[in-house]
DNA sequence: CTCCCGATAT
DNA sequence: ATATCAGGAG
C-alpha cells in the first residue's frame, strides 16, 4: 500500500469512527458564533459555552456588540484566556461588520480574514457552518498535532498544513475532517498521552510506535 | 519570532 | 510546576 492509499484508509477509518462528529460550540445565528469562535482560541469549547449565556444575554447582536464597554466585555469574557485582544476584536470585528459588510457576515474566505480576530481556521470554520461554504480545511491545534502525528504532512505552518491536507483529503470531506480529527485528538490522540493502543488506526499510524 | 492570558489536566 | 487548550496580530 503506498503512501497515498495508506492515508485516505486513515481518513476513511476515522471518519467511520467519528461519523457523528460536529461543532461544539453553541450559538444561534452566524454573528454569535463568530464571536463564539474567537473566544475558543487557546481554550477549551466547554470554557467558551460557559461565558457565551452571559455575554449573549447583555449583548446579543451585531449592533449591541459594537457599541458594547469594552470593559464590560472584557469581564464578560475573561476567563477564556486572552481576554484584552479577544474584547477588542469582538468589538472592532461587529463595527466592522456593520460599516463595510452592512451588518451581514461575508461569504468568502477573502473577506471574512479582513475581520479583525478572524484568521483562515476562523474563516474555515464560519463559511462551513454557518453557511456550508467549503473554502478550505480548518487548520487548529488539534488538526494540526493529528496531521504531522498520522504523516499527513510533515510541515508547521497551519497555512502549509492546511495545504497539504487539502491536496490529500477529497474536497467532499475538507468541512467534516476537522471534526472528526478534533474528536480524535481529544478522545485518543491527546497531546501530553496519546492512547495508542486504543487506536483504531494504530496500524497504519507512523508516530504509534514512538507512543507505545 | 513574540505577545496575549485564564482554566484545566498531568 | 508545567504543558496545553477550536489562534491571530505585530
Amino acid at each position: 500500500m503506498n503512501e497515498k492509499a495508506r492515508i485516505l484508509h486513515v481518513i476513511k477509518t476515522l471518519k467511520t469512527v467519528y461519523g457523528d462528529a460536529h461543532i461544539a460550540l453553541k450559538s444561534k445565528d452566524p454573528f454569535q458564533l463568530l464571536v463564539s469562535v474567537i473566544l475558543s482560541a487557546q481554550c477549551t469549547d466547554v470554557r467558551v459555552n460557559k461565558v457565551t449565556p452571559f455575554l449573549f444575554e447583555q449583548f446579543p447582536d451585531v449592533r449591541s456588540m459594537s457599541e458594547a464597554p469594552i470593559e464590560e466585555l472584557e469581564e464578560l469574557i475573561r476567563s477564556t484566556g486572552f481576554f484584552r485582544n479577544k474584547a477588542k476584536n469582538i468589538k472592532a470585528a461587529s463595527q466592522i461588520i456593520i460599516e463595510r459588510f452592512n451588518g451581514d457576515l461575508p461569504l468568502t474566505m477573502e473577506e471574512m480574514i479582513t475581520i479583525p480576530g478572524v484568521g483562515r481556521k476562523t474563516a474555515n470554520i464560519m463559511l462551513y457552518n454557518a453557511f456550508g461554504v467549503t473554502a478550505g480545511i480548518a487548520v487548529d491545534t488539534h488538526v494540526k498535532r493529528l496531521a504531522r502525528r498520522l504523516g499527513m504532512t510533515s510541515e508547521t505552518d497551519p497555512n502549509k498544513i492546511e495545504r497539504d491536507l487539502m491536496a490529500i483529503v477529497p474536497q467532499k470531506d475538507w468541512g467534516k475532517i476537522t471534526y472528526v480529527l478534533i474528536n480524535h485528538g481529544r478522545q485518543i490522540c491527546k497531546a501530553r498521552k496519546p492512547l495508542c493502543n486504543k487506536c483504531p488506526v494504530q496500524d497504519a499510524c507512523p508516530s504509534a510506535k514512538q507512543f507505545i
